[in-house]
RNA sequence: GCCCCCAUCGUCUAGUGGCCCAGGACGGGGCCCUCUCAAGGCCCAAACAGCGGUUCGAGUCCGCUUGGGGGCACCA
């Protein structure tokens, strides 16, 4: 690959959640930058002032930050391209939408949103494509003008060539040929004074210098029109890269807001923002919806420094991708499995503050080696661990019970048990195990029966890390206590 | 309706004309390990959408069909 350092950029609207398609927008464009020590930007494209919701662009910040994917410039860093929130560059798209009027390239257009209506609606009725009809085009430019500083509403439309074709090309799929006849003169300045994407993004894309414009698949059949913009002032054009878009799990049709409940009700989520809350690391998000999209030939649990060392453009796929939640799963559990202890002690502990527990800073670090290689998401700490942090456990009576014996044989079987515990000076594996385990073997029962009776009794639970590693970091006195407190249980049954 | 894009195991993908009776990963099945649950190790099943070309030779190039996706706003 090419490795001249390029300028790249993540331009989203702040029009709602942030989800995995974003990310994975952002993330594609900040590997190439990196990978060749380029510039990566963040850029507002907030130009439909209706559609704008507080706190998105917020949301977008905090997502691109808890995933890693920083940026070189951006609104709320600035950088020498500025500004950066497309709403604070009126005038720059003012002053190129009427350059290309100058240039013959573009006219003002005077017709009501009513009108372009009715028209569209005949259009489509007659079975025509629906498309400008024309009626400003021919307008004298003067009288237009004079029209427009009379403060006649108006927006400025692209004077799209009647004949000829036109060549565009993606990185990835090739050149494409499009007749001018088949494009529309598309609105660039709108009424309100601010451009659409058409105008905003490819001026911006220039003046910012981005070398690759890396953008969702939805952008495909437009690309001729912003070639046509972009060479109508006379600049080159970028490399463009279009993704394609992720696929509901079932590979039939988009992500949509109803398969995005039903998500939630999973325990997963398309949003960023949701992944902390369901224990899902960075790491793992990244991994995931890096590798939909990219295809690398081997070994693909990667972090981001992996990632960028192996990013490479021309291995991005141009076919949808169907998404796969057992997949994130896998890649989580990778990654909290890599992670040092202190490290993962220090992104466990809010999960189980979050359930009002006090904990213990050492004892959490003694349980992270019990636990780490069991855990699918960080949030699984609780089944597994949070009973550390209590003071009592309430073991259901019957689970008490070991298979195959009734409740006054597992009684009996504790309380030969409670005597060999109580014997020890500390419980820790290497005093308890064995003569436990010789326990087992002189009433002739399962390990399963003996160590499943006081895995109840001491953990209050069925599933927990490892038996005798779990009762020295609970400490003799409770055991014995809880083994006591069993055996009371069961012979009451 | 018109335009554009895509097409390898269930899913994500490797494959850039002979190295492919198609490789990896997830998921699934089996076995081993084992105090539960995991993790780990070993093994198995599983795909080139179809039809025509081009070529000595096609998963790989071309065309058509089918299937899927996207777009046709003063939204991005």
């Amino acid at each position: 690959m090419d490795l001249k350092p390029v300028r790249t950029r993540f331009a989203p609207s702040p029009t709602g959640r942030m989800h995995l398609g974003s990310a994975r927008s952002a993330l594609y464009p900040f590997l190439l930058a990196r990978r060749t020590g380029g510039t990566f930007i963040l850029r507002i494209e907030d130009t439909d002032v209706k559609r704008t919701v507080p706190g998105a662009e917020q949301e977008l910040i905090e997502g691109l930050r808890w995933l890693g994917i920083n940026y070189d410039e951006g609104p709320d860093i600035g950088g020498p391209c500025g500004p950066y929130r497309q709403t604070e560059r009126r005038e720059i798209y003012h002053t190129h939408a009427w350059k290309l009027v100058e240039l013959g390239r573009a006219f003002p257009c005077f017709c009501t949103a009513e009108r372009l209506d009715k028209v569209r609606q005949e259009q489509m009725a007659n079975k025509q494509n629906p498309r400008y009809d024309g009626a400003c085009r021919a307008l004298d430019p003067e009288d237009a003008r004079r029209r427009v500083a009379a403060g006649e509403k108006y927006v400025i439309r692209f004077k799209m060539p009647k004949e000829g074709s036109i060549q565009s090309a993606d990185l990835l799929r090739g050149p494409i040929t499009t007749d001018n006849a088949a494009l529309d003169d598309t609105v660039l300045l709108k009424s309100d004074g601010l451009p659409t994407y058409h105008l905003a993004a490819m001026v911006d894309d220039h003046l910012m210098g981005i070398t690759h414009v890396i953008r969702g698949s939805e952008w495909l059949p437009s690309m001729p029109l912003h070639v046509h913009v972009i060479r109508a002032f006379g600049w080159d054009e970028p490399q463009f890269v279009h993704l394609s878009v992720f696929l509901k799990p079932s590979g039939k049709g988009k992500m949509s807001k109803r398969e995005a409940a039903e998500a939630i009700k999973d325990g997963h989520s398309i949003f960023v923002s949701d992944m902390k809350d369901l224990g899902y690391t960075p790491e793992g998000v990244l991994n995931w919806i890096a590798l939909m999209g990219w295809g690398v030939s081997e070994g693909d649990v990667l972090t981001l420094d992996d990632m960028i060392a192996r990013f490479d453009i021309n291995n991005l796929t141009p076919s949808p991708a169907a998404i796969n939640f057992a997949k994130l799963d896998h890649f989580n559990g990778a990654h909290i499995r890599a992670l040092r202890t202190d490290d993962l002690a220090a992104r466990l502990k809010p999960y189980f503050l979050r359930e009002h527990l006090t904990v213990d800073d050492p004892t959490l670090t003694r349980i992270i080696p019990l636990i780490r290689e069991r855990l699918v998401t960080l949030d699984d700490c609780l089944p597994f661990a949070a009973w550390f942090f209590r003071a009592t456990v309430q073991p259901k009576p019957e689970e008490l019970v070991a298979k195959g014996l009734t409740a006054a044989q597992s009684a009996d079987v504790a309380r030969k048990a409670l005597e060999i515990l109580s014997a020890l000076p500390e419980i820790n594996p290497a005093t308890a195990e064995p003569p436990l385990r010789a326990l087992v073997e002189r009433l002739g029962l399962g390990p399963n029966q003996v160590f499943g009776i006081l895995r109840a009794a001491v953990t209050g639970q069925t599933v927990s890390p490892p038996l005798f590693e779990s009762m020295e970091i609970v400490g003799k006195e409770k055991v014995l206590e809880r083994v006591k407190k069993a055996i009371e249980i069961l012979e009451k049954m």
